[in-house]
DNA sequence: AGAAGTCTCTTCGTTGAGGAAGAGATTACG
DNA sequence: CGTAATCTCTTCCTCAACGAAGAGACTTCT
């Protein structure tokens, strides 16, 4: 990876992040809030506890955290099965306010990625695969 | 972009999202110091008024925000040549400890990429190019 | 030159997110 | 069984970040 090539990478993630934070402001929800419901979907549904120890929030705040996503339509609690002390944390499909959020980016994207040969898109996807695992926290 | 290309990109971009935030917590920065590091980075040197509007704050907080990044080592306040009742703030070289918190991760995409052929990571870094311009605010 | 406008910074009050401690319900262990 | 451990949630307090309003320095316009 050349100096130029992380340059480049370097704005780009920058962008990605920046852009993220927008649409979650644009939503009323903060860093954290956003943080959250990025873990839910790369992680799938936990517990509020799992979810505390991944934000690294204590339970206080993380129940109220939980409290604002629901409210916000983003998550819904679930008694979990196994175990009634238990409450599993589960991500909703996207809501509207957040999915009007990203309707301009994803569409300026489509259109680039519409510019690329099949093969290449092949490629793009492949690392955007990879690159997910590799940050998996 | 079929709907599963939708789901791979979604994910990779909250993965990407999450590993932002989490660098930036790991040394001390909100998600609003986070958000300007960025504009500052996409978009240059600006004067606190120009920070100001792109991050929606008003004059106060925005003093402060500058004053948190310029503690921190991340950016510096120059007296403007042509105005002098303006300022402009400008980013300083990636401090030590965001490098660190970065370092992991960079190296994970560092041999990602290494598994690409020249004209593939030509691919990749195209369009990290033109997404960067594409999710210009 | 003087008045009006612009830019940054300061001060003060408010708000919202987070930590600490503990309650209540449930499960696991001796 | 009964005691200890676990899990979520509640309550109270603290603190950091924000907005509003205005001060001070400088520029622009008449």
């Amino acid at each position: 990876m050349s100096t130029d090539a992380s340059e480049v990478y370097r704005r780009y993630v920058g962008a990605m992040v920046l852009h993220g934070l927008h649409a979650a402001r644009s939503c009323g929800l903060g860093g954290t809030d956003l943080y959250a419901l990025n873990l839910l979907d790369l992680n799938g549904p936990m517990t509020p506890g799992e979810l505390s120890a991944q934000t690294g929030l204590t339970t206080g705040p993380t129940t109220r955290l939980i409290d604002r996503l629901e409210e916000a339509g983003f998550v819904r609690r679930t008694p979990s099965p196994d175990d009634r002390r238990k409450v599993i944390v589960e991500l909703l499909a996207e809501p509207a306010p957040l999915a009007e959020a990203l309707a301009p980016a994803r569409e300026k994207l489509g259109d680039i990625f519409a510019g690329y040969s099949e093969e290449e898109r092949r490629t793009l996807f492949d690392y955007f695969a990879r690159a997910t695992e590799a940050l998996r926290p």
